[in-house]
DNA sequence: AGCAAATCTTGATCTGGATCAAGGATCTAC
DNA sequence: GTAGATCCTTGATCCAGATCAAGATTTGCT
């Protein structure tokens, strides 16, 4: 079984049919390498992505200098959402930070299929709110004040996140300076 | 027509027989005073609320005193969204600003209903699209470093919240002090 | 393995916005 | 309508974290 397969079963709960009908869809390999671009702003996002291997950030550019918002890792799905959903261009970049591998599935199958299957619609706004809870929860994150404590908060939550990505990317993405991260670590 | 009823098929472009049938189960009027809370950290929000009148603020106590993360306003929806979906403990409080009147669904009915009627599911998917992507843009908003630009940005995307609640709340929401406003808005 | 590029660390300095303070303007409730 | 509370403004000071700089370490590519 493939690690979408297992994805689909575990983390949004269909069933194996529904998994199998699924994967005929889910069939636009992409292969990036280091410092490749995903998705780049204006762009409109025409597919959604599940990450076989590799990582990847999610930037804005603002004023300049890149401002991470978010990571991807192994099974689990990536595209511009906000674009994806709306069918509008991206805001955002999405880069690879390494060798990446990655299954896409191409908008208007994905709606259509959403519009066949009543409880696909159901695992999507699932998957939706679960994205609209963890923005809400990062909210929190970043509204603590010190840095020292948004960093603590992330090594409890995502302690994986500092083995994947690179410290001046986790900077970003706390909003503080590298040098800030660094003297704040230990 | 109701407010309510006109918000669902115009916002949320129900036909004229679903609103009915929904209407029907809003039925839970609430009134709440200046400084009266609609919901307090630590209860699980058994409510989805309508807003016929009067402005409310969202927010977290974090280290002491109060940080503002959103509004609420006539003809809009409000409630705990993370401890409405999830049924656990809400992190942030709602309180009323002034007199306020409101109509609430419980969310064992709100979900029986969703899951009786697809369509239903396919509007409420989309309401929690929308609620993630104006999360994502007030990211963008807060991204912007000088506390100048970040007010003009909100004076931009909604120059009704200026009308409607003090200055000091706006402040919180742009996390910045009342001073640091007062010197910046002209 | 080996070299170039990228990243991390540590120190010295600077600065934008927070904090503190106090007077004036505006609400609001009876 | 008026008193009291709340909110807004302006000035003076302060400090956490940004910026600048430069050397040490790690990473990734062939």
């Amino acid at each position: 079984m493939t690690t979408l397969a297992r994805y689909l079963q575990e983390q949004l709960q269909f069933t194996a049919e529904e998994t199998t009908a699924l994967l005929t869809h889910w069939r636009k390999p992409r292969s990036l390498r280091r410092g490749d671009f995903l998705t780049r702003m204006g762009q409109v996002e025409q597919h959604l992505y599940f990450i076989l291997e590799g990582t990847l950030i999610i930037f804005y550019e603002i004023e300049e200098n890149e401002q991470v918002v978010g990571f991807g890792y192994a099974d689990t799905m990536i595209c511009s959402f906000p674009s994806f959903i709306r069918n509008l261009p991206s805001d955002y970049y999405i880069q690879a930070l390494g060798p990446t591998e990655l299954l896409g599935i191409a908008r208007t199958d994905f709606y259509r299929i959403l519009e066949q299957y009543p409880r696909l619609e159901t695992n999507w706004r699932r998957m939706v709110e679960e994205a609209l809870l963890g923005r809400i929860e990062r909210e929190i994150d970043l509204l603590t004040v010190s840095p020292r404590e948004r960093i603590q908060r992330l090594l409890n939550r995502s302690p994986h996140i500092f083995q994947l990505i690179p410290n001046k990317y986790i900077a970003s993405y706390l909003r503080m300076t590298p040098e800030t991260l660094s003297r704040n670590m230990k």
